[in-house]
DNA sequence: TTCAAATGTCAGCGATCGCTGACATTACCA
DNA sequence: TGGTAATGTCAGCGATCGCTGACATTTGAA
């Protein structure tokens, strides 16, 4: 599932306690946080901290991959030419 | 790329920005975060905030995708009988 | 080399983290 | 229905967030 919000994180953090059969407390001990962290992950809580989430998606067996070297960036035109990086540089040195 | 630790992410973020040829105050006004936060989350930042750090993966067009559905847990065999399940909660109900 | 841009470091501030422990609510089985 | 487990809520605490602004260092082009 592609992950864009910290409620889709929250989401796919709670099926997949469910689908191992864990409780809340069992799957706190394992990632080495305290329940009520995990009642917030779930919650979609946005200032969670990163490394405490990667260690939950680890424990749960949940990998994460990041799309890099793609080409195009966010709604932009597949061009050699980097139009947004000249605009926003553009923009910067106009002071 | 797998996403493991802060510093894994530290590392995509910033070939991402460099290959758009972007400064970090650039980067920083497009995230809505402050120059330092850039700094900070290129260095393997642990505590960062996750709706930030899936805002700036948003910003340099990286999507992120968690693979849920999977069948097996961490370092677990591949068996329909959810083995870590059972000994964990065996565990919690032996006080 | 010289100079400017980019990057890195520091300190101080208000806001919020994750923790504990107690209690409330909900779900579910006998 | 009763009772237990699971889940959710709350408050108070020390620690750390991300921010600003100034300054130091590094990088790269002329």
């Amino acid at each position: 599932m592609l992950i864009r919000t910290p409620a889709d994180l929250g989401a796919v953090i709670r099926d997949r306690r469910k689908r191992l059969k864990l409780d809340q407390s069992t799957l706190a001990k394992q990632i080495g946080v305290s329940r009520q962290w995990v009642i917030d992950i779930e919650h979609g809580h946005p200032r969670a901290e990163l490394a405490l989430v990667l260690r939950a998606l680890d424990a749960l067996g949940i990998p994460l991959d990041a799309d890099d070297q793609q080409m195009t960036s966010r709604r932009s035109a597949r061009s050699a030419i980097d139009i947004n990086a000249i605009v926003a540089k553009a923009k910067k040195s106009r002071t």
